[in-house]
DNA sequence: TTTATGTAAATGATATATCTTTAACCTCGG
DNA sequence: CCGAGGTTAAAGATATATCATTTACATAAA
C-alpha cells in the first residue's frame, strides 16, 4: 500500500458524487495516461485505504474497469494491469483504426464550423504541449481532439468501443510517447482538419488512420521491437 | 419483485464459483435471446432476493453489464434496460460488420479444417432450430457459430467489443428473430464457410456482412419503422 | 382543482463484519 | 537438500447494517 504513492493519481475536475465514481476516475486517468505499469497487482483494501475509501466501491470501480478491459482478472481472483504482447497490440491499432474511421464518418454530418475551430484550438494548444514536452497533457489533449469530433455525433455507440480500446493502450502511453513526438503526429491533425472543411469521408478516414498508424501504431512498434517477449 | 418471474432466466452449464459472477451470466444470457424487455428496471434488492443472493454482488453483476453498454445507468442511479433508436440500432450493427469482419480476417491464419468442421455442424444444429422455430436455441447456436470463428485467433481483444454489441442488440432478438427467419440467415453461414475453406480473407468479409446485415440488419430495420420514435 | 410541501417508504450507496479462498511459510520426513 | 503437508496470514467474496437519495403519496393552501 505504500507502494502506491508512485501512482500519481490526479483528483480530476469537479467531485464525484458517488464513491465509486470517484475511485473509478481517478485509477482510469491513470492507467489512460500510462501511470501504472503493466503487471501491477490492484489490490482492494490497499487501494480503499490508499483512498481513502470502504472496500466495497472501490471493488465496483475495479470490476468497471476490467470489464472495460482495462485490467485484467486472473484466475487467482487477483486484478492486475493487464501485459499484452505484440499481436494484441497491433490489433488493438487496427481496432482504433477501423472504430474511429467508423466514429468520424458518422460525426461528419453533425460538424459544424464551431466544432472545428474547437478541434483547431486544442491543437495549438497540442502544439505548445509539445514543445514543453509535457507528455501526460499532450496524452489528453489528444484524446480531447479526437472526442470532440467523435462524440458530435448523437448517436453514441461507437464511443465507448473507443475509450475501451484506448484504455487497452494506456499502460503504454508513456513509453510510447518519447517515440511519438519524432514523428511528429500534429501534422495529421491539419490533414484531419482539412478533411473535415471539406466535408471529405474519405480523406478524413485516411487522415484518421495515419494519425493512429504512424503515430502510436509506429512508436508502439518500436516499443514491442526492443522487448523481446511478453505474454499475458 | 413478483414481476420478474417472466426474466426465464436459464442457469447456464456448470456452477459458477462465485454469486457475482453467477447472476452476471443469469442476466447476460437473459439480455442476449431478449428475454427482458426494453426499458424494465433492473433493482438491486428485487433482483437479489429473486436469485437468492445478497445485494452485493447482484449490484457488481448489474454495474458489469453496464459498463459493457448492456445496461443502462439513469440519472437517477437506477439501472434500466436500453431503450435505442432507430440511428443507434443502424450504428449496432454497422459496428457488428466492422468488428466482425476484422475478427474474421484475423482468425483466418488461425483456423483449421477441424474448426471449420465444428461450424459446419453448428450450422446443421441451426438447420434443425429454425425447422423448430426455437428461437432461443437459433440464437445461441447462431453466436456459437460465430464466435468459434472469433476465437481461432489467439489474440483476444476484438472478441469482448464484439459480445459488448451483440449484448446492446440481445434485447431485440426475440422482436427480430422472426423476420430475420423469413430472411433465411443460414444460407450466408454457407458462403462463410466456402470462403474459410478457401482461405478468401475478402469473400470471407463480404459473407459476414451479408449474414449481419441480410439478417439482423433488415429485420431491425423494420422492427424500428414499425415503432414510430424510440428515444433513449 | 391544482400545486406546493412535507413525510414516509423504497431504493441505491457505503461501511463493516465475517466467511472463503489463496498464498506464504515452516516443519518434518525422505 | 528437497518436497509434502499442514498451519498461518493475506486477500477476495459476501452478507448485513446503516446512511443518503430518490420517489410516492397525502395533505393543505391557493
Amino acid at each position: 500500500m505504500d507502494k502506491l504513492s508512485h501512482f500519481e493519481m490526479p483528483v480530476i475536475s469537479g467531485e464525484y458524487i458517488t464513491a465509486h465514481e470517484a475511485v473509478y476516475h481517478r485509477l482510469r486517468n491513470a492507467l489512460m495516461v500510462g501511470a501504472i505499469k503493466p503487471g501491477t497487482a490492484m489490490r482492494i483494501r490497499a487501494l480503499a485505504q490508499y483512498l481513502g475509501h470502504s472496500p466495497t466501491p472501490v471493488r465496483e470501480a475495479l470490476r468497471r474497469l476490467s470489464s472495460e478491459n482495462a485490467l485484467q482478472v486472473l484466475d487467482n481472483r487477483r486484478i492486475i494491469v493487464p501485459l499484452i504482447n505484440a499481436g494484441q497490440f497491433e490489433e488493438l491499432i487496427l481496432l482504433r483504426v477501423k472504430l474511429e474511421c467508423l466514429a468520424a464518418e458518422r460525426a461528419l454530418p453533425y460538424v459544424s464550423q464551431i466544432l472545428i475551430d474547437h478541434m483547431i484550438t486544442i491543437d495549438t494548444q497540442m502544439d505548445r504541449a509539445v514543445s514543453k514536452k509535457s507528455f501526460d497533457a499532450l496524452s489528453v489533449l489528444n484524446q480531447e481532439f479526437h472526442t470532440v469530433l467523435y462524440t458530435a455525433n448523437p448517436n453514441q455507440t461507437v464511443m465507448p468501443l473507443v475509450e475501451s480500446v484506448w484504455l487497452q493502450l494506456g499502460p503504454f502511453q508513456r513509453q510510447m510517447m518519447n517515440k511519438t513526438l519524432s514523428y511528429y503526429v500534429v501534422d495529421h491533425h491539419k490533414h484531419i482538419i482539412n478533411a473535415l472543411t471539406q466535408r471529405d469521408t474519405k480523406g478524413l478516414c485516411n487522415a484518421i488512420a495515419a494519425d493512429i498508424c504512424e503515430g502510436v501504431g509506429r512508436a508502439g512498434k518500436e516499443v514491442f521491437a526492443s522487448q523481446s517477449e511478453q505474454c499475458a
